[in-house]
RNA sequence: GGGGCGAUGGCGGAAUCGGCUUACGCGGCAGUCUUAAAAACUGCUGGUCUCACGACCAUGUGGGUUCAAGUCCCACUCGCCCCA
């Protein structure tokens, strides 16, 4: 899983990774002891392509071989026994006699559980013994055969070397049968925190483990291997596996491999909705695709739903009758449709020309829209949609039919708007706020802004059906201001008002709004739009109207708003005689002289605690910062006499006094 | 089971680089206007103690680093979302 060049939420891309699941180790051939049982000819071997190493000529046993999968072929020499999955093909062969009854038992039970149950961390380890054993290929050592369903069929190979002084759930197991323990690495210090198990013993030190060991050290009882040193890194970066793996492939014991968690993606469904899959059986010739000139399959428009459990599209009375495209005679097409997933996987190259009949999409349009800049949408398809959907891109480009690396430049996530009572909204629990009603009583962009405001976006919250009325006020008091303004200039009260103040304002706002538009913090440029508009009305009051800065201050303000709430933007544009459409504007520029406060209000802090606030000079040095902080009676009062030990100034951020 | 996100006033949230906790809004309280209400406008609104000035305490819990921690580190608790 590669990331490169494209701005991805960190979750996604371990979402993505971890979906995969690409583990780096070895495969490694153990054998399986047969002589207590009649040896089949090699079908009953799950590897065929190994038989190199499998004879032992000081050793007249029937060998067969078995391999496993181990993602630390460094901890060999602590294999003490081997794990099968109950449905692994050599438990019957394996199992002694006496064993059978209660391996049968076994295998019946792990059946009826799903692999997710089986795979739980916190579930008892169970399994049985099958009486068989195996051979380690590293010291020859005869280790039992066990069967657990925490082995599944469907990862690895079915069957695992248990290295329980170094694997939680192979200790787990170990303990809980009485199996041998054997540690293999060793902390390289010997200075253990309390809890750590004790791994500084003889050979049988396993005894006093309280849990397995998975951390860093370096290797012991592993023959030529002792003292190796044995990092966290995973694969080949680390010394002691790279090692045992350059070992083993030398002796023709194993190789070194990766291993991916593999699931399949089952692509048809027993359902109307979804692309037909374009095939027809006939009893003669069987599944034969649909020939190209008479796609595409469409489906009927007049299916019935009844609850028969049977999809809509078997039920139709002539949809699925057909005739054979190679003989003629009387078929039948496949009623299964797509998983909608299919169809997700490339809509966004069908958006680019709905209307092109002769191809997929236009190359033009391809060269002018593609990569997509933005995608947003929720982190529930982090694996699913997001993962078919970059692969059917990447197929498509190693089939020669789009370019580039990646359909997506950024993808953002959008939170989920919950139920008043925290709940997930749904239909059937009647816990929905329909938008309708809401955009009926307070309009569109009341409705929109609010949504922006009322939480983040990223994380989305509980939905407040109170809180629109704040917004719906800012609203209204946008358009009182725009369409008021000569009406009713308000009294100057006293000082005249300094339209660098509302100029300061409009550019530090412009800059704020920039930035969280680009960061998708929406609420926030909803603040500072509330914000400014309380500065315009201050203006306004203080006699700002017909000025250069009042009419630069109402033109920014409209563009900042048509994002969101683009009709009453576009009005009052449109009132105030400027050209249609405000949405077709060029974004303003910030004026960064114009952001610029000229004093500064800094608190004074005495041992970490605010005491008192003084006004500098935005330019004052740290001198004269100091000298003004020393001065104030309040900060004086708490030195208590003492001399300052250090005074801290932080630029335009505050003052910190130690006595 | 796996992965992720989060916890700041009565509520939603703000705090951009470790630097004034609580911006903005909701709700509440008081007032202006009104016969009255609504709307609009103005002011107050974290907690405890205090007549007051003010002091002390507060960002889920417990530790740590630092002149300074919502922010960084360690260990927990709780909640939510997604996948299976």
């Amino acid at each position: 899983m590669r990331f490169d060049n494209i701005d991805w939420p960190e979750a996604i891309k371990t979402s993505q990774t971890n979906w995969i699941g690409r583990s780096e180790g070895a495969e490694v051939q153990f054998s399986v002891i047969s002589d207590q049982f009649p040896v089949a000819s090699d079908q009953s071997s799950v590897t065929s392509d190994q038989s190199s190493a499998m004879t032992d000529e000081l050793n007249t046993e029937q060998r067969t071989p078995v391999t496993v999968f181990t993602t630390r072929p460094d901890t060999l020499w602590g294999a003490t026994f081997m794990v099968f999955s109950p449905e692994h093909p050599l438990v019957e062969k394996i199992t002694t006699p006496e064993n059978k009854s209660a391996v049968e038992e076994y295998k019946a039970q792990a059946a009826k559980q799903t692999d997710i149950q089986r795979e739980s961390k916190d579930k008892e380890k169970t399994g049985v013994f099958t009486g068989g054993y195996a051979v380690n290929p590293v010291n020859d050592e005869r280790i039992p055969i066990w069967i657990a369903d925490y082995v599944l069929m469907s990862y690895g190979t079915g069957a695992i070397m248990a290295v329980p002084a170094h694997d939680e759930r192979d200790f787990a197991f170990a303990r809980k049968f009485g199996l041998k323990i054997i540690p293999v690495i060793q902390p390289a210090t010997h200075h253990l925190p309390p809890n750590s198990p004790n791994l500084g013993g003889e050979k049988e030190g396993g005894g006093t483990m309280q849990s397995a060991y998975v951390g860093e050290g370096e290797m012991i009882h592993s023959a030529e291997f002792n003292g190796t040193r044995v990092t966290a890194e995973k694969g080949m970066k680390n010394p002691s596996i790279k090692a045992v793996i350059e070992w083993i492939e030398q002796k023709g014991i194993g190789k070194r491999d990766v291993n991916y968690r593999y699931r399949d993606w089952l692509i048809s469904r027993q359902r109307y909705w979804g692309a037909p899959i374009p095939m027809v059986y006939c009893e003669t010739h069987g599944w034969n695709p649909v020939p190209e000139n008479q796609l595409p399959v469409l489906l009927p428009d007049d299916v019935e739903w009844k609850p028969t459990g049977e999809s809509p599209l078997k039920l139709h009375p002539t949809w699925k009758h057909t005739t054979c495209p190679i003989g003629g005679e009387p078929a039948v097409r496949e009623t299964d449709t797509m998983d909608t997933f299919m169809c997700s996987s490339w809509y966004h190259l069908r958006y680019l020309s709905p209307h092109e009949d002769s191809a997929p999409f236009s190359d033009d349009e391809y060269n002018y829209w593609m990569p997509v800049d933005t995608y947003t949408g929720g982190s529930e398809h982090a694996t699913m949609h997001l993962l078919y959907f970059r692969f059917f891109h990447k197929a498509l480009r190693d089939m020669g039919i789009v370019e580039g690396a990646e359909p997506v430049l950024q993808l953002r996530n959008q939170g989920m708007v919950l139920a008043e009572d925290h709940s997930k909204m749904s239909k059937s629990k009647g816990n929905v706020v329909a938008p309708d009603v809401l955009v009926k009583k307070y309009g569109a962009d009341t409705m929109r802004a609010y949504l922006m405001f009322f939480a983040r976006w990223q994380q989305g919250a509980p939905w407040d059906p109170q809180g629109i009325e704040g917004t719906a006020r800012w609203i209204r008091r946008t358009w009182t201001l725009f369409t008021d303004e000569d009406a009713s200039p308000r009294a100057v009260s006293g000082l005249p008002y300094d339209v660098r103040n509302l100029r300061r304002r409009v550019h530090q706002t412009l800059k704020r709004v920039t930035h969280d538009f680009e960061n998708f913090e929406f609420n926030t440029i909803i603040s500072s739009l509330m914000e400014m508009l309380n500065e315009m009305y201050k203006a306004r009051d203080g006699g700002a109207v017909g000025t250069p800065a009042w009419s630069e201050a109402q033109e920014i303000y409209i563009k900042m708003l048509a994002p969101v709430a683009p009709h009453i933007a576009e009005e009052l544009w449109a009132r105030m005689g400027k050209p249609y459409s405000v949405h077709q504007q060029t974004w303003p520029a910030v004026d960064e002289s114009a952001t610029k406060e000229d004093s500064i209000e800094l608190p004074v802090q005495v041992n970490g605690k605010v005491r008192d606030r003084i006004i500098v000079a935005i330019d004052a040095s740290d001198e004269e910062v100091t000298s003004a902080a020393l001065a104030s009676e309040n900060v004086r009062r708490f030195m208590e006499g003492k001399q300052p030990r250090k005074v801290i100034v932080a630029k335009g951020k505050l003052v910190s006094v130690v006595v």
